[in-house]
RNA sequence: GGUGCUGUGGUGUAGUGGUUAACACACCGGUCUGUCACACCGGAGAUCGCGGGUUCAAUUCCCGUCAGCACCGCCA
């Protein structure tokens, strides 16, 4: 008899030819079974895998448990690996040339039947799936992720250790501060009234890291931000935090770059080549209407104001007039492509992003149909063959508005035909930079300006002397990581002198107290000697979503939020007692 | 804060102003020695998310509400 404490010699989706006739002990759970009355077959599944258990009645302990067994009991088997005959092979289960024939069965837990079965092939109802977490993730391809993901983190941390960073941790609890996202925020009991915030980013941490004389920082670290969901927003998230000193922006880049590539070549198998393309902010909102576009396909916005400054169309004309823009999509052979109903939705797209509109014109065969057909001369039509490529076949889109609404509609257009014509494809990783972004924007319900990226971002030092007279045209040291429409990462060089981080404040109107209430410590640290540096912070969930080909952010994290930020399987956030409140010096409005 | 979609046995779906609310899987019992999403026979299992309204009659129509999802706003 075999050891009795021993659970296991082998994972069951490790055995192949090469263990026949070996003795083995395998552990896990009853994945099917299958009783023919005089012979029992069961699926054993473990992390590893499944392998085939026959049950003999001639091994009549084995047979009796065996009649007794159900889906998801955990069981321990000892048997020994055969090959099977020939006619009795699976070739949809690695290993199914083996079967194990057994002779021990012991029972080590019993299970109910679940509510839904890590077997089924089934789509399962997301709340169910949230609800028993831990039955979802025993599906394989849940497991297949998670591990993907520690795969992942772990090649990174391999990477930047290897380029000497160092893996530093900051603190969870620490202060709320102006700017940014609505904060998570936690009672303190021994200063009562007062209130940790959870970080958003450890950005000051970092930086003060670089201060310290780090050089080379970095954090797998986990961010909270109290705004609301989407598919790809959780409200705690990772990132991998990198910061460092001395480092001239291409070579960190190039760094950066270097590891991107590595990650994708491992979850993929695809080879990305790098430098990947940099586009500039302005050229991104012109182009593809957006700050993170996706450039798999083209379908790039073109700029037709010149050409139809006079139409006959008062739209057209008047955008214009009133200083707007109007500008188009060519979907190449989309006449044929695009049915009425298509145009329909389209239109609620650009309508859902601000545009009163959407404008459009088929060429079919040399005649123009459409709302714009009448106004379209064939002089015009002449000159947007010309500066758009127009040709027969062609179905053309149309923005006229002020310059954002239409960089916004016809981005939210573009990405629409996307799915609508399926121009994209797994297996498909498009790197890009965009880079020279705005530095301030204005906020008109605050009534100041604020950081597009954050308040420690540095001024490009050509702009620099338009800080005071023309702010929202000095472009920053910033860069966001794309890839394939999604944002996955943004950095930026950081101010590091003292007189220029207070300039910054004072620009985005804090007044001297609140900057020496909020950031006193962080400008005065700039004093004892901040040496230069950047650095970026990458979305760890979104990036392995993409290169895992999953479109939510739920199926990347072992235990996410529902989109209105709760937990379904423990019912979090839940009441506390009210001694709790009492201690914290908390009393909870009921209306 | 707003818009849209969804909510029917354990699960996935079908369906209807008056039905015995249908099907598949799962479940329970039985038969079966080469199955592998086993097969076959039989069985049990649903206050149709919740509340209100319209109606002789509501799972179905209307309003509200809750939950999940997608999106807009928001997310430096």
């Amino acid at each position: 008899m075999e050891d009795q404490t021993l659970f296991r010699t082998h994972g069951a989706g490790t055995l192949r030819p090469e263990h026949a006739e070996e003795k083995v002990i395998l552990s896990g759970w009853v994945h099917r079974r299958r009783d023919l009355g005089g012979l029992i077959f069961i699926d054993v599944r473990d992390r590893s895998g499944i392998v085939q258990i026959v049950v003999h009645p001639e091994q009549a302990d084995a047979f009796q448990v065996a009649e007794t067994l159900r889906n998801e009991y955990v069981i321990r088997i000892e048997g020994k690996v055969v090959r099977r005959a020939e006619e009795t092979v699976n070739p949809d289960l690695p290993t199914g040339e083996v079967e194990v024939i057994a002779w021990a069965i012991d029972i080590l837990n019993t299970a109910q039947t679940p509510p839904f079965s890590p077997a089924e092939h089934k789509e399962i109802d997301e709340k169910m799936r949230l609800r028993y977490r831990y039955l979802d993730l025993r599906r394989s391809a849940m497991q297949n992720i998670l591990i993907l993901r520690h795969q992942v983190t772990q090649a990174i941390r391999r990477f930047l250790s290897e380029h000497d960073f160092v893996e530093v941790e900051t603190p969870m609890l620490t202060k709320s501060t102006p700017e940014g996202a609505r904060d998570f925020l936690v009672p303190s009991r021994l200063k009562p009234g007062s209130f940790y915030a959870l970080p958003q980013s450890p950005q000051i941490y970092k930086q003060l890291l670089m201060v310290a004389g780090l050089e080379r920082y970095f954090q797998v670290a986990r961010c909270f931000r109290d705004e609301d969901l989407r598919a790809d927003r959780q409200p705690e998230f990772t990132q991998i935090d990198i910061e460092m000193s001395f480092m001239p922006l291409h070579a960190f880049q190039d760094l950066i770059e270097t590891m991107m590539q590595e990650v994708t070549a491992m979850v993929t198998g695809v080879h990305v080549p790098h430098p990947f393309p940099r586009i500039s902010y302005t050229e991104a909102m012109d182009r593809y209407g957006s700050d993170k576009p996706d450039t798999r396909f083209g379908l790039e916005i073109v700029d037709v104001s010149e050409t139809v400054k006079d139409s006959p169309f008062q739209v057209f004309r008047q955008a214009i007039a009133t200083g707007g823009v109007v500008r188009l999509i060519r979907v190449p052979d989309g006449a044929g492509r695009i049915s009425r109903k298509d145009v329909g939705a389209l239109e609620e797209t650009a309508k859902a992003h601000g545009a009163k509109g959407l404008a459009w014109l088929k060429i079919e065969g040399g005649t123009l149909s459409g709302p714009l057909a009448k106004f379209i001369s064939e002089d015009e039509l002449g000159r947007l063959r010309e500066v758009a490529g127009v040709s027969d076949g062609d179905m053309l889109f149309f923005g006229a508005d002020q310059k954002d609404v239409v960089r916004q509609a016809l981005g939210a257009v573009r990405l629409a035909l996307r799915d609508l014509l399926g121009l994209v494809f797994p297996g498909q990783f498009q790197f890009l930079w965009v880079t020279d972004f705005p530095l301030l924007e204005y906020d008109p319900t605050e009534k100041r300006y604020v950081a597009v990226h954050h308040p420690f971002t540095r001024p490009k030092e050509e702009d620099r002397h338009k800080l005071m007279t023309d702010p929202l045209s000095v472009r920053a040291e910033a860069y966001d990581l794309v890839l394939n429409g999604y944002e996955i990462g943004g950095g930026s060089l950081r101010i590091y002198r003292r007189e220029e981080q207070d300039a910054m404040f004072r620009l985005l109107g804090l007044s001297e107290e609140e900057v020496a209430e909020k950031f006193g410590f962080f400008v005065e640290a700039f004093e004892y000697g901040a040496p230069p540096h950047g650095g970026i912070a990458l979305g760890l969930d979104r990036i392995i979503a993409i290169l895992a080909g999953r479109s939510n952010l739920r199926d990347v994290i072992a235990f996410p939020k529902t989109q209105s930020g709760t937990d379904l399987m423990m019912d979090a956030p839940g009441r506390v007692r009210p001694e709790q409140l009492a201690e914290l010096g908390i009393s909870v409005r009921t209306n």
